[in-house]
DNA sequence: AAAAAATTTGAACACAGAGTCAAATTATAT
DNA sequence: ATATAATTTGACTCTGTGTTCAAATTTTTT
C-alpha cells in the first residue's frame, strides 16, 4: 500500500505542473492560429500569460515542442471523438454527422486549435504529427465506406467526400471569431446540413 | 503619332523584365504554398531558378512584396473569372458552379496559388490584400443570395454557404499534388457535385 | 571592337528572435 | 525562523536570414 507522505505533495506539484504547461500551449496554440506560428514570439507567448520569455523555457524544451503539442492536443481530442462512436441503431452517415458536430463544437467552443503549419516541425515530430492526422482521416474515410455499404452515404471517392469537409474544419481557424456574428452551434447545424445534402444517397 | 525607334526596343526590354519578375513571383507563390512563407528563404526561391538571392533585389524590393504579389496574382485571377460570369440563361446555381469550377482549374492547372499568410503582410498591404480576398467572396456571396431568389438556392446564411466552399478551396493547397491519384478535373467535378448538393433546393 | 546598359554576384552588414544560465524571487516544508 | 525546493527573471550569446552594394559578368547597342 502506497504510504499517504509519498503521495500528498509531490502528486500535487506534478499536477500543477502540468495543467501550467497545458496552459502555455493552449495560449500558444490560440496565437499560432490567429497571427501564425512565425508571426508569434516566444516574448509574445510569456507576455500573454504574464511571463518573460525565459519562463517558457522551464514549461518547454523550446518553441518547435510548443507547436507539436499544440497538434497533439487537437489530434487527441479528435481521437477521442472517433473513439466514442460506436456502430449502433444508427447509420453510418448519422455517425459521421455526430462526428463532424463534435469536431465543429471542440474547435469553436473549447480553446483547441487544428493548426496548418505542420511543415515548421522537424524530422520525427513532424512525421508523427501527419502520422497522427492520417490516422484520423483514415478513421472517418472508412465510415464513410462503411456509409457506401449500408447505403447512406453516395458512392464516389471516400477521401475527397471527406477532404473536402475536412477542408471546412481547417477553414474554421481562418474566419471563426472574425466574424462575431455565428455561433459555434450555428456552424455546427450549418455544418451537419450540408454533409447530408452533400454526401447522402 | 509615335516613332518607331522609341517603341521597338525599350518596350522589348520591358516585357522581358516583367516576364522574369512574374516568374520570380510564380516560383516563390508555389513555394510558399508548399512549404509555407517563412519556411521558405530568398536562398531558395533563388535556387529554384539557378539565381543567387542577391540577384532577386534587381526584380523585388523586398520578400514581403513577393508575398504580396503572389496573393495578387491569385485574386486578379479569381477577378477575371467572376468578371466573366453574366446573367444570361442560367440560374445562379448553374453560374455558381461554372465559377468554382474555374476556380478549382485555377489552383489545380495554372501555376497560381492561394495563399493563407497574409499575417505575414504588413499595414497598407495586408489590408489591401484582406479587402480584394473580400471582395471576390462578396461577389459570390451575391450570386447566392440572386440563387436564392430565382429559386435554385435553398435558403439559409449566404455567408455560411459560402465559408464552405472557401475552405475547401483553401484546403486544396494543403494535400493536391501529395496525392497523385487525382487530376484536377476531378476534384472540380466533385466540386461541382458537392455544390449541387449541399447548397441546391 | 568598343562602349553602354542590363543582369548577376560575393561579401559584408543588420537585426529579430530563439535559446542559455547564474542569480533573484517566491512558495513550501521542517 | 530557516532551509529547501520551485519558479521566474535579466542579461547575454548565437544563429539564421533578409537586405545592401560595389564590383564582376553578360548582353545589347553603335
Amino acid at each position: 500500500m502506497p504510504n499517504a507522505a509519498s503521495v500528498k505533495t509531490p502528486f500535487d506539484r506534478d499536477v500543477q505542473f502540468a495543467a501550467k504547461k497545458r496552459a502555455v500551449i493552449l495560449s500558444a496554440a490560440s496565437a499560432f492560429r490567429r497571427r501564425g506560428y512565425h508571426n508569434t514570439s516566444m516574448a509574445d507567448i510569456g507576455n500573454a500569460l504574464g511571463l518573460t520569455k525565459a519562463a517558457l523555457y522551464y514549461y518547454v524544451r523550446n518553441k518547435e515542442e510548443i507547436l507539436y503539442e499544440s497538434h497533439l492536443m487537437a489530434y487527441d481530442s479528435m481521437d477521442e471523438i472517433l473513439a466514442a462512436d460506436q456502430p449502433g441503431a444508427h447509420t453510418a452517415l448519422d455517425r459521421l454527422e455526430m462526428i463532424f458536430r463534435q469536431f465543429v463544437t471542440l474547435l469553436t467552443q473549447s480553446g483547441v486549435s487544428l493548426l496548418t503549419d505542420v511543415d515548421s516541425l522537424s524530422g520525427m515530430w513532424q512525421s508523427e504529427i501527419l502520422e497522427r492526422r492520417n490516422k484520423i482521416e483514415k478513421g472517418v474515410i472508412k465510415l464513410v465506406e462503411h456509409g457506401q455499404e449500408d447505403g447512406s452515404i453516395r458512392s464516389g471517392d471516400a477521401r475527397l467526400h471527406i477532404f473536402f469537409f475536412m477542408g471546412a474544419l481547417n477553414w474554421l481557424n481562418a474566419w471563426f471569431e472574425s466574424d462575431g456574428r455565428l455561433e459555434g452551434q450555428d456552424i455546427a447545424d450549418h455544418f451537419a446540413l450540408q454533409l447530408r445534402h452533400g454526401i447522402s444517397t
